[in-house]
DNA sequence: GTCAGTGCAAACTTTTTGCAACTAC
DNA sequence: GTAGTTGCAAAAAGTTTGCACTGAC
């Protein structure tokens, strides 16, 4: 599905949920919604503010981001994340199902697609749990940190040595 | 393993790691380990702080409290959650690997034993990425909360054909 | 016209930091 | 003795809240 399409169809999304749940359709609504859909992976409140500031040109303060951010949460058009210090989200319309990697040196987060962990998770039988969604976060060192760290050690056992 | 055992072992690691690192070995992080090792499941700064305070009359900083716990994830002994608003910390030495049922509607934490699933999440390849740990975190309605939903709409229903 | 939504600033919460006092080594 | 640690308070960072104003309905 081409950007354009993925964009209307989510803001078509938007409107049906804002009209059941008898909430306003504000530009401020529909420009973060799209704003949302232009970024590839996570950002994070205030990389959004800006983005929207520079890139779109359009003024909306942090508290109507905080507060919209939530209404497309509960309509099922952004998720959240927690790892680092702020909250991160990313748009989940149309995304393939995928897990996170995350380097617990340099913070960097690199998505992993794996069908089989999908279908391992997504058939897990739950007790009295109603499952909405999930996420895997794999914690570990990135290719780059393995290799600083290696740099590192071996500097360490010289200056030792001296 | 009894709980005094644990508490020797994750001592004796502690020292190790402390040695190893050239830090020092001070009453307050003792203290602060082995109440981490008394709690049952999760916590966070706050009643990590008030358990040392009133239980184990043991007064430190929050600022102690942080700088420990840092050391203590760093030694392996300690595992940090971002669920919620707070992070939440378990103690993870000697404990069955599990993941997070999360509700999202009242906050609750169950914890979930799988083998399969875990198998299958140890197992995957990862490509340039060395493994420390993962988190499977479940989001969704607990049991009671599904109950409590179900008679909302209910009575929903009833105001709405008055 | 009304009330939900917005912007702004202040408040609040959690975590980090700077610095003087302390103490493990 | 001297550096690593601690406690305290201040600062920082992220998020929420109160309130007057605005604009969607």
């Amino acid at each position: 599905m081409e950007t354009q399409n993925v964009k209307d169809t989510v803001r078509q999304i938007f409107t049906e949920y804002l009209n059941a749940n008898g909430h306003r359709k504000t530009p401020e609504r529909y420009a973060i919604l799209d704003t949302i859909y232009s970024i590839d992976g996570h950002f994070d409140i205030d990389s959004l503010y800006s983005q929207m500031m520079d890139q779109e040109n359009f003024r909306v303060s942090r508290a109507t981001l905080y507060n919209t951010i939530i209404l497309l949460i509960n309509a099922h058009l952004v998720i959240k994340h927690q790892f680092g210090n702020s909250s991160q989200y990313e748009k989940s319309y149309n995304r393939d199902t995928h897990h996170h990697l995350i380097c617990t040196q340099c913070g960097k987060v690199t998505e992993l697609k794996n069908d089989v962990l999908q279908t391992a998770i997504e058939s897990t039988k739950l007790n009295r749990f109603h499952l909405s969604h999930y996420s895997l976060y794999i914690y570990g060192l990135c290719a780059k940190c393995v290799r600083v760290n290696k740099k590192k050690k071996t500097s360490n056992n010289n200056k030792k040595e001296k």
